[in-house]
DNA sequence: CTTGAAGCTCTAGTCGCTATAGGGATTAGA
DNA sequence: TCTAATCCCTATAGCGACTAGAGCTTCAAG
């Protein structure tokens, strides 16, 4: 029923100075405290961090989630808003593919086009990292 | 022959404040000084800044940038060490690659489990951020 | 009752910048 | 030559999301 933040962590994957964070930036509520000063939790703290804890795995900043549970604190809001922050981060998401894709690219001709048997002078890799105009996109 | 911190920047893109950070940083050499205390640059900074940017551009981590830079100070090495650098950081970005794919594959069903035409206490978007158990993969 | 693990607070560091404050230098035009 | 606008200077703090460390107290097992 009650446990301490070590057995909140063991239980989340979160680990201990993060929870501490997490409570500091108001993300999880302030728990009990036993008469020694130590935090005491309950399953819905568990919830709560486990939340936290998938959505910041899934790429979410932590505004987001704040907004997030905002609105889990309003059960009879309609919920166009959590629909728009998994859009939105789908879409962040996509471009970032997008983007790595193209530095992926580059860096495969780039690191192909020297075997390293050279010396510097002739290094094609240390070329192309000082030439942007070599590269096939604007990355 | 010898130009301002801002027109440095305009040539190669780089802020201002990231010019001057980079010379703290050990990245690019102290430039001379006009008598007023002004950094007056040559080609070769622009060229050392340039590199620098499409290093970063290119993903690159700083630690990496020093390393190339100290590499290319001394023509008559091999560049095996170019070589390593460029496939270490193709390698990374592959993962961060395959990473985001599986985000962009959960938040996909995510976003689209609800059309926001619920109420929270219903909603498939919440459920789904607060359970990791509902994803078919190990993000 | 002792001991060792686990907890506490507070501060500072990470990375790669970016912003701001409060001043001095340079330059183009009148 | 003067002035106004723009540029440049240093130094410090802030961003996001933690993480590490110091120095202390509390808890639980034996």
């Amino acid at each position: 029923m009650h446990f301490s933040i070590g057995e909140l962590s063991k239980q989340t994957g979160v680990k201990v100075p993060t929870i501490r964070y997490y409570e500091k930036e108001g993300l999880i509520d302030p728990p009990v405290r036993t008469e020694g000063n130590q935090r005491r939790y309950r399953e819905t703290d568990r919830e709560r961090l486990r939340f936290i804890r998938h959505s910041r795995d899934l790429g979410l900043p932590m505004p987001a989630i704040r907004d997030l549970i905002e609105l889990s604190q309003h059960p009879d809001k309609p919920c166009h808003e959590a629909d728009r922050i998994a859009s939105d981060q789908l879409k962040s998401i996509r471009e970032r593919i997008v983007h790595l894709k193209k530095l992926e690219a580059e860096l495969a001709r780039i690191a192909t086009s020297c075997r390293g048997d050279h010396t510097v002078t002739q290094c094609n890799v240390l070329k192309a990292f000082g030439d942007h105009s070599q590269c096939l996109d604007n990355h």
